[in-house]
DNA sequence: CGATATATATCGGTTGCCGATATATCCTGG
DNA sequence: CCAGGATATATCGGCAACCGATATATATCG
């Protein structure tokens, strides 16, 4: 499936290539520029992921440019990636929101929950 | 620090401790429900997470218990623990905010979005 | 008595991140 | 004019971390 188990550098190339191509350098700046420079994106890191998606079926090699003698290999998102990436997406919001929630009800009753049956955790949240 | 980069199992594991302690097995069991099946936690993982985030001082042993004849050692969050929980929450929230939105914008203009400098993105998301 | 569930823990293989390094061009400052 | 920084590509080796397999031990069920 590939669709499970995606690391932080993996979604944030794949977001930084959902509204458009970029290359390379370019994708290390927009990461750094979308996350308000929490996430650093390494550039030993690129090639590896940038191989790995390509792989994986989820980016594609858009085109190639030439800007003041230097190279520029766009790369592109697939209707798979992009949908890997919904699906990722989705999934971090669902754990983010069951984190929130949870640690609000270890704040309410610490030592002892109300009901740890599933609890509100979230359950309905993807699916 | 230790702030900065989570991963996936240390993460869940936080989570799973942020409402009550629990211990080892309960923590594979409570992943599992919490994230409705999708966050399978291996045995193999989780010792080295328990170690690694005791080591950091995000988790400490509680108590210990026997049921059974079965020794029963829960686990406990810190306040650093929770700190660091909720600020990762935050962050994956931000993160997954910022996929859709670039995901829907890229299907609103397939080939040039309208405006790539920073865009709403999110910027202003934590801080 | 064997299989399954509970509960702990270790080890080795594989994957993946990151720092360092290499190459090449363009621009700016001294 | 040359050194340094930004742009832009790529590789390699070390280290951290995940995971499957395995081991040990007890209780229950068939």
């Amino acid at each position: 499936m590939a669709s499970k188990g995606m690391t932080t550098a993996a979604f944030f190339v794949l977001t930084a290539l959902a509204d458009q191509p970029r290359h390379g350098y370019g994708i290390l700046r927009e990461v750094e520029e979308l996350s308000d420079g929490a996430v650093q994106l390494r550039v030993g890191t690129l090639y590896g992921v940038l191989d790995r998606l390509t792989a994986d079926g989820m980016i594609v090699l858009d085109r190639e440019e030439v800007h003041d003698g230097r190279l520029r290999r766009y790369y592109r998102l697939t209707d798979e990636g992009a949908q890997a990436l919904d699906a990722e997406a989705e999934r971090m919001a669902a754990g983010a929101s069951a984190a929130k929630q949870r640690i609000a009800e270890g704040r309410k009753a610490p030592g002892a929950a109300a009901n740890p049956t599933t609890g509100p955790g979230l359950a309905g949240g993807l699916a």
